[in-house]
RNA sequence: GGUCUUGUAGCUCAAUUGGAUAGAGCAACUGCCUUCUAAGCAGUAGGUUUCAGGUUCGAGUCCUGACAGGAUCACCA
């Protein structure tokens, strides 16, 4: 049982001999004490007027008291207006601290015997990634981390868009202005080289639209009839028509995207258990749409369209199935979704997908939901606000595109320039300093996307380049260097740590006591941050424990401090720190150095 | 136009899910390296939480309306 459990069960108590009352456990929170206070926990007392049939504040002296004289926890408490703070023994943080220290596990909880696929990447093979695709690349790889903290089974899943128009367009263009240009050959990455004939394609369709509007048509008809678009809807039908030439130079041209992608996917740092590709579950669904119509869940209209009424769950109709006998988008999804569950058996699904598809993955799950898939109620859309940049949106046409292979590159780069400019690399071999780069690149970047809610869309200032300083991931990075090198010098002056030697502690300091309080709600971020999909929630956290082992840090000495067992407990604490600050950033993908 | 969503310090973001005097970082200013890494620490300044009502012991948070941004509403993917 842990300290706030037990401090609830003694107030349930206290309720019930002072007030004669069952307190139920969902009635009760403990809040942490602001700071201004005295105390660790604070309890209102607000909600019981009823109850204590007292002023919340004589109430609260009156639990206060009795806790005090009841509890071997609570060793003083004081009320201001309705609040009740409660001040916890320096025997039970030290308690604490030693059962923390002495889990190998910490961090880890226990297995919980669920499946759950989290979706996420998900690119299409016309293109390289970009910005947007690194906020969800890092969501994606770390809500998976993070839910294997938490004790789910984790299969991380990739469905790779590689077929449609969009892929024919590449196609067509590198047909034609190709000039049998390969990745080896130019030197291009080969997603590089994808987009660069799909960019192509954009523009020499724009081309072929005004010259058509010049002979009079207009723009719409232009739009249709431009050669290009025509040569990319005949080879979409080629392909689906597994026509040899076409089909082959898809798959040439995908070898190149794939090869590019490895490449970014491993930059990134990112792996997927599970490949699932379109060209493979394209035609999936259709059987679902029979099962519907016989489950009357579907119905069709008089064109032989086939839909489904969402009204009663607050939305409109919608098409499942075209007229003609093809697919939807939505088809599509649907039979993957079932591919999925028959895949794994899953307990959960999560789609880790922009929020402009929203109203997609709502109708997609009632529809799931209706037709009595027994997974319903496990399907999640983390849905994530897009990266805005201050122009405003991001436009592939525009070339106001951020390439996620440069940014990370130039975040790299960036890290070196900084860290050859405070002189730190003193000691290091070469591979070992380019290693540190991409360490605190990397970890700038991937803090700077995780640290703000998913739910909300944010900004990137390419001219403001990332910090390094403050709430940033090289702070933590930093603060584990430090400890690092104190532990190095912790064991080459033989200090000794290990548990039992701190045993005989009494007293806190105020530093210490505020460094165990933090490190204590550790498992319970991780927790939180796994029910609510925010990894968020657990950077935010630490950047408060590296901020608040940094004041520990800059208030008391170490290797000045004369009384052994303080010495050791101290070094004990900032390896508990370390530790804690490496589990909780590998949790974000991010890595820690251990000099820097 | 319908639906969904966002609006908090000059800027980027928090706020324990309805709790105390709304907090951090950046930028600005003031201190602190003869002490374990100054990518750090301590401090100053910065707010009518877009606006107007409502609900209650208590509202940045919930409800209604307005204003402003964004997304979405195709037999597109």
């Amino acid at each position: 049982m842990n300290l706030e459990q037990q401090i609830i069960l003694a107030i349930q108590q206290g309720f019930k001999e002072l007030f004669d009352h069952e307190l139920v456990i969902s009635d009760l929170g403990l809040q942490p004490t602001r700071k201004e206070f005295e105390g660790s926990f604070t309890f209102v007392m607000f909600p019981y007027l009823k109850v204590t049939k007292m002023a919340p504040e004589a109430a609260g002296n009156k639990l206060g008291e009795y806790l005090v004289a009841n509890s071997e926890i609570i060793t003083a408490y004081n009320v201001v207006k309705g609040f009740l703070n409660l001040s916890v023994s320096e025997k039970s943080w030290l308690n604490i601290f030693h059962q923390l220290y002495s889990n190998p596990n910490h961090g880890q909880l226990p297995q919980n015997g669920q499946k759950v696929m989290v979706e996420y990447s998900s690119p299409n093979t016309n293109k390289p990634l970009h910005l947007g695709h690194l906020r969800n690349n890092f969501l994606g790889y770390s809500i998976s981390e993070i839910l294997k903290a938490n004790g789910y089974e984790v299969i991380k899943a990739n469905l790779v868009n590689d077929r449609g128009i969009h892929i024919c367009k590449s196609m067509v263009a590198y047909q034609h202005f190709g000039n049998g240009e390969t990745p080896s050959s130019s030197g291009l990455k080969g997603d590089h080289l994808a987009g660069k004939y799909y960019v192509i394609f954009d523009k020499e369709y724009k081309k072929q639209i005004s010259e058509l509007v010049a002979t009079g048509q207009t723009e719409e008809e232009a739009k249709k009839n431009a050669p290009l678009m025509l040569e990319a809807q005949e080879m979409l039908r080629k392909w689906e028509a597994n026509d040899e030439a076409v089909v082959s130079l898809w798959k040439t041209m995908n070898t190149w995207v794939y090869q590019g992608f490895d490449a970014t996917y491993k930059k990134m740092g990112v792996d997927f258990d599970k490949f699932y590709y379109e060209s493979d579950t394209y035609l999936l669904g259709k059987d679902i749409v029979d099962e519907g119509l016989s489950k009357e869940v579907f119905f069709k209209k008089d064109n032989g369209s086939t839909w489904v009424d969402l009204s009663e769950e607050g939305l409109d109709e919608k098409l499942v199935l075209r007229g003609d006998g093809t697919s939807v988008y939505i088809t599509q999804d649907m039979g993957t979704c079932d591919l999925k569950f028959n895949d794994s058996g899953f307990n959960k699904s999560i789609y880790v997908v922009g929020n402009e598809q929203d109203y997609h993955f709502d109708v997609l799950f009632k529809i799931m939901r209706k037709l009595g898939r027994p997974y319903g109620d496990g399907l999640y859309h983390l849905s994530y606000g897009m990266v805005d940049l201050p122009t405003g949106k991001m436009k592939s046409r525009e070339g106001t595109v951020v390439d996620a292979d440069d940014l990370m590159q130039e975040m790299i780069d960036t890290a070196e320039t900084h860290t050859k400019e405070l002189g730190k690399i003193e000691g290091f071999s070469t591979e070992e300093a380019a290693e540190l780069y991409e360490t605190l690149g990397m970890g700038a970047l991937k803090y700077f996307l995780l640290k703000v809610d998913p739910k909300k869309r944010m900004l990137f200032n390419p001219q403001e380049s990332i910090e390094f300083q403050g709430n940033t991931g090289p702070f933590i990075q930093y603060s584990h260097a430090r400890i690092s090198s104190i532990l190095r010098k912790a064991k080459q002056i033989g200090v000794v740590y290990n548990d039992t030697v701190f045993e005989g502690l009494e007293n806190l300091e105020d530093a210490e006591r505020d460094l165990i309080v933090i490190l204590h709600d550790f498992e319970k971020k991780i927790k939180q941050a796994g029910e609510e999909f925010s990894p968020a929630l657990l950077a935010q956290y630490l950047f408060d424990l590296a901020k608040e082992y940094n004041r520990f840090y800059a208030e008391l000495s170490i290797f000045n401090e004369s009384n052994a067992n303080i010495q050791a407990f101290r070094v004990a604490l900032s390896a508990l720190t370390a530790k804690t600050i490496q589990t909780g950033m590998k949790l974000l993908g991010i890595n820690v150095p251990d000099r820097m």
